[in-house]
DNA sequence: AGCCTTTGACCAGCG
DNA sequence: TCGCTGGTCAAAGGC
């Protein structure tokens, strides 16, 4: 990635912060372990992960996101370093084209929590059970 | 059956 | 041109 691209992106996300409409709405997933809790955000826009790499420079391991809407061009960054799951970067690139849906069914939440636990043993490398 | 994640392979940009 | 790195693809498998 060009300097060039990595300071439109911050321009980028320094509007998007700072927009008060379309501003997405979050929340937080608190999964529980033995060990203590920790916190996910999460969006009311529906996400598929295309990706994942470790960067070996930011020693993080960063999934990629893209909104599930075709016509919608937005992505998501989730970075997570694997010693602090709680110092969570999430970036969006583009805007969605449409509004989030309000609401999500009792399958729904339960198939993102399961996603989130899923994510959070992979950091912790635990086993699912 | 369909949606979603995983993950190795592939691609592109850069030094 | 070649190797490294980050971004994306797509087959395979899980739920």
């Amino acid at each position: 990635m060009t300097i060039f691209r990595i300071i439109k992106f911050l321009i980028f996300l320094i509007f998007f912060i700072n927009s008060d409409e379309e501003q997405v709405q979050e929340q937080n997933i608190v999964v529980a372990f033995s060990n203590g809790l920790f916190v996910i955000p999460e969006d009311d826009y529906k996400w598929k992960k295309y990706g994942q790499k470790y960067i070996r420079s930011m020693q993080k391991n960063r999934s990629y996101f893209r909104c599930v809407n075709k016509n919608c061009k937005t992505r998501k960054k989730v970075e997570l370093p694997p010693n602090e799951p709680n110092n969570i970067d999430i970036a969006y690139e583009g805007d969605h084209n449409y509004r989030a849906l309000v609401g999500r069914s009792e399958n729904e939440e339960a198939r993102i929590a399961a996603n989130q636990y899923d994510l959070a043993t992979q950091m912790f490398g635990y086993a699912r059970t």
